[in-house]
DNA sequence: CCGTTGACGGCGA
DNA sequence: ATCGCCGCCAACG
């Protein structure tokens, strides 16, 4: 049944809702790979437009954005994005994680995998 | 096969 | 609080 294994962190991905967001490690925790964010990360990076993402939901445990120079200003779309869904950067660039970390119900996760 | 890379994270200075 | 270094480990070439 094991698709790739990427396929688990987009799953997880998905459930990030609007106006929330997730950090790397968070989503690799629940997708079963605890301590694995940087597959996170380059799941996200090899991601198609065909999985329908919320891509921009997912920032580092800083709580700011992971600029990367392969984006090329991608960067700047990422934060359009999640302020048009209503997330405040504060001054120095970073999220209030207090406010706007996603806070999941572990049991909904488990059931979302089919 | 093996060295490098990196959309990360944590710990120490 | 900030910065830098190092550990992780799959993917790439």
């Amino acid at each position: 049944m094991a698709e790739h294994p990427h396929q688990q962190i987009y799953n997880v991905v998905r459930q990030i809702p609007y106006g929330k967001v997730a950090t790397y490690g968070q989503v690799a925790a629940l997708a079963g790979l605890p301590g694995h964010a940087r597959q996170v990360g380059y799941a996200l990076y090899r991601a198609e437009e065909a999985e329908a993402l919320p891509w921009h939901r997912v920032i580092n445990a800083k709580g700011e954005i992971s600029y990367s120079f392969i984006r090329m200003g991608g960067d700047n779309l990422q934060r359009q994005l999640l302020e048009s869904e209503g997330v405040v950067f504060n001054k120095n660039e970073r999220i209030d994680m207090t406010t706007f970390q996603w806070q999941p119900i572990l049991a909904e996760i488990t059931h979302a995998q089919d």
